[in-house]
DNA sequence: AATGAAGTCAACCGCTGATGT
DNA sequence: CACATCAGCGGTTGACTTCAT
C-alpha cells in the first residue's frame, strides 16, 4: 500500500497493519504521533510477543530487509527498531550479563586503538554488541571522571603504545583522528616525550594529577622535549608514539602549542618564574595548579584532556563520548565554560581561575563499583599508590585539604606569585602571548598587579565566536587589529610563538581552530607521517624547537 | 523508610555510506 | 548522475534499579 518513507519516519504506519495480531499493543499508546494517519508504529521497549513475531520472521526470512519485517509481519515497529532488537537482544549467541575482566580489558584496549568505534570493537567482543561496549564505556568513564581517574590504565597504554607501532592497516587514520579529535579521546595525557616516560613512569599521570593538571605541568614536559619535533611525534595514526600511550592527533596540536610555549618560556625563565611558572622544572608540578596560564589554560585541562560538553553551547557530538576527569558541569575550571558562557561576568570569571579541584587519594569508596570487575580497582590501587609517591610536600604546592571522596574541593592555588617588576616590565608582551590560550584577550591596557591575577581584563569570546559555530564560519573575531581569516599557516601552533606573534588575532583564530573550529576540517594522513589539515600540509612545518625567537 | 544521586540498560534519533533504480 | 532506500553507526535519552544518606 505504502511505505516507510525514510527509517527517520518510522512513525509512519502501513495502513494494512491494522489488522496486525500485535495491534492491540499500539494502543497501549506508547508514541503515536501519526494517530490521524493510520496506526503509529510503537516505540519503547518490546513485548515478548513482539520477540516472537521478530524471531520467527528472521528464522523464515533471515536477517536484512528489516522493513520488510513490518511489512509481512504486521509487528509495528519500524525496520530499525526491529534491527535494533535482533541484534541488541535476539540474535542467538549474544553473552549476556557482565563484562568479563578480560573483556574489560580488551574494551579499554581496543577504545585506546579505536576511538569511540563500538561496531567494530563489538566485532572484536564475540557476543557482545556495539551498543553494550558503549554503554559500558560510558558508564566507565562517568565513573573515571568522578574518581578522576584516568581512563586508560599505563598497562593498557603501554600496551597500546607499542601494538599501535605495529597496527596500522587495522583501521583507518583519517577515522582515528576526526573521531578522536571530536571526541576527545586523549584524556589520558601522560608524559609527552617517551624518553620522559620510560625514565620516569610516575611521569604518568594519575588521577588527582590529572585533575589538577595544568598548562604547567603540560608546558614542564614540554620542556623536557627541546629536541623533539611536533610532527615527529605522530605517526600515520595520528598518535603520539611516544607519549606512552595513544593520543589522538589534537593532543598533536596541543603538544605543538606547548611545543611553541616551550620556546616562548624556556627562553625567558625569569618571566616562567615571575608567571609561576618556575615549578615546571620540578619533579612533581602536576597537582599544582598555574594561574597566569590558568586564566588561560588551567582550565583547559579540560581541553587538553579532552573535555568537551555538549552541554555547553559546544558541538554536539562532543558530549557524552568524551573522556572527562573535570566534567565541565561541575568543574569550574573548565576553560570552555569560561570561554563560552556568555552570561558570566567578568569577575565570575575571575576565581576559578585560582581554584583547582582536587581528587583525593581516597576514591575508592565511591568510586569502586560492586560490578565493576578489576580494571578499576586497578586504576584505583595505582591511582593511590602513585598518589602516595607523588604528593610531595612543596612549598608552593597547595593544601589540599581533608575532602570528602572524590570531593571537587577549590583550593586557592599559591601558584600564582608574580614577581611584581617583572610582570611591570613585560605583562603586556605575556599578555599578547598567552591571551590566545584563554579565550579571551588581554587588553595592554589592563592594569596589571602582581598580586591579583583577577585584575586581568577579560574580553571574552562571544558565544558567536564560539567553537561551537559551523566549520565555515570565523570562529574568533579578531579582537583587536586583524582582519580577515589568516592563512591557515599561519594559525599552526607552532606559528602562535613565532614570528611576530604578537598579534592576538592569529592565537585566537588558532585557538579557535583547535577547540573545533577547524574539527571538521578534512584530516587526513599524509604518506610520510605528516598531517593534513585541509589544504595545509603540516608536515611541512619547521621544528617548533627551531624556532629560535625565544631562544 | 524516604529520598535523591548514581548506575544501568534499552531504545530512539539523526546522520552517513552503500546500494539500487 | 541523481535520487531513493536501506543498513548501520554513534550519540543521546529516559525508564528503571541500586545505593548512599
Amino acid at each position: 500500500m505504502y511505505r516507510v518513507k525514510s527509517e527517520s519516519d518510522c512513525d509512519m504506519m502501513l495502513q494494512d497493519q491494522m489488522d496486525s495480531p500485535v495491534a492491540d499493543d499500539v494502543s497501549s499508546g506508547e508514541g503515536s504521533p501519526h494517530r490521524g494517519s493510520g496506526p503509529p508504529l510503537k516505540k519503547g521497549p518490546w513485548t515478548s510477543a513482539e520477540d516472537a513475531i521478530l524471531v520467527d520472521y528472521v528464522k523464515k526470512h533471515g536477517e536484512g530487509n528489516w522493513n520488510a519485517v513490518q511489512k509481512n509481519t504486521g509487528l509495528f515497529r519500524c525496520g530499525k527498531s526491529c534491527r535494533l532488537r535482533w541484534a541488541n537482544h535476539l540474535r542467538p549467541n549474544l553473552k549476556k550479563g557482565a563484562f568479563t575482566p578480560e573483556e574489560e580489558r580488551l574494551i579499554i584496549q581496543l577504545h585506546a586503538k579505536m576511538g569511540n568505534k563500538w561496531a567494530r570493537m563489538a566485532a572484536n567482543l564475540p557476543g557482545r554488541t556495539d551498543n553494550e561496549i558503549k554503554n559500558y564505556w560510558n558508564t566507565r568513564i562517568k565513573r573515571c571522571q568522578r574518581a578522576g581517574l584516568p581512563i586508560y590504565p599505563a598497562s593498557v597504554c603501554n600496551q597500546s603504545s607499542s601494538e599501535d607501532q605495529q597496527v596500522s592497516g587495522d583501521f583507518n587514520c583519517s577515522e582515528n583522528i576526526s573521531n578522536d579529535l571530536l571526541s576527545g579521546n586523549g584524556l589520558y595525557l601522560p608524559d609527552f616525550t617517551s624518553d620522559n616516560f620510560i625514565a620516569n613512569p610516575d611521569a604518568l599521570s594519575y588521577a588527582p594529577h590529572l585533575s589538577a593538571v595544568s598548562i604547567g605541568n603540560l608546558l614542564g614536559q614540554s620542556f623536557a622535549s627541546k629536541n623533539c619535533s611536533f610532527m615527529d611525534q605522530v605517526d600515520h595514526s595520528g598518535m603520539l608514539k611516544q607519549s606512552g600511550c595513544v593520543l589522538p592527533a589534537l593532543s598533536d596540536t596541543i603538544d605543538g602549542v606547548l611545543s611553541s610555549v616551550d620556546q616562548f618560556s624556556n627562553g625567558s625563565e625569569k618571566l616562567k618564574q615571575a608567571l609561576g611558572f618556575d615549578y615546571l622544572n620540578e619533579a612533581n608540578a602536576s597537582s599544582k595548579t598555574i594561574a597566569p596560564f590558568g586564566v588561560a589554560l588551567s582550565g583547559s585541562h579540560a581541553f587538553l584532556n579532552g573535555n568537551f560538553s555538549a552541554s555547553r553551547p559546544i558541538n554536539g557530538p562532543l558530549k557524552r563520548e568524551l573522556p572527562s576527569l573535570q566534567d565541565t558541569e561541575s568543574d569550574p575550571n573548565s576553560w570552555l565554560k569560561y570561554t563560552l558562557a556568555p552570561a558570566m561576568q567578568p569577575t565570575e570569571l575571575v576565581d576559578p581561575y585560582l581554584h583547582s579541584p582536587i581528587a583525593t587519594p581516597s576514591v575508592k569508596s565511591e568510586c569502586a563499583s560492586p560490578r565493576n570487575s578489576g580494571l578499576l580497582e586497578e586504576l584505583l590501587h595505582e591511582a593511590q599508590g602513585r598518589s602516595g609517591k607523588n604528593r610531595q610536600p612543596s612549598v608552593r604546592s597547595s593544601s589540599s585539604s581533608a575532602n570528602t571522596p572524590c570531593e571537587t574541593t577549590t583550593v586557592v592555588s599559591p601558584e600564582f606569585d608574580l614577581c611584581p617588576e617583572y610582570w611591570d616590565d613585560h605583562h603586556s608582551s605575556f599578555i599578547n602571548e598567552c591571551a590566545p590560550f584563554s579565550g579571551y584577550s588581554f587588553t595592554e591596557s589592563t592594569p596589571v598587579s602582581a598580586a591579583s591575577p583577577d585584575i586581568f581584563q577579560l574580553s571574552k569570546i562571544s558565544p558567536a565566536q564560539s567553537p561551537s559555530m559551523g566549520s565555515g564560519e570565523q570562529a574568533v573575531e579578531p579582537r583587536h587589529e586583524s582582519a580577515g581569516s589568516p592563512h591557515p599557516e599561519n594559525l599552526r601552533p607552532d606559528a602562535l610563538f613565532s614570528g611576530n606573534s604578537a598579534d592576538p588575532s592569529t592565537f585566537n583564530n588558532a585557538i579557535a581552530i583547535l577547540l573545533g573550529n577547524d574539527m571538521n576540517a578534512e584530516c587526513k594522513p599524509v604518506l610520510g607521517g605528516g598531517i593534513t589539515f585541509g589544504s595545509s600540509s603540516w608536515s611541512n612545518m619547521p621544528n617548533a624547537c627551531e624556532i629560535s625567537e625565544f631562544k
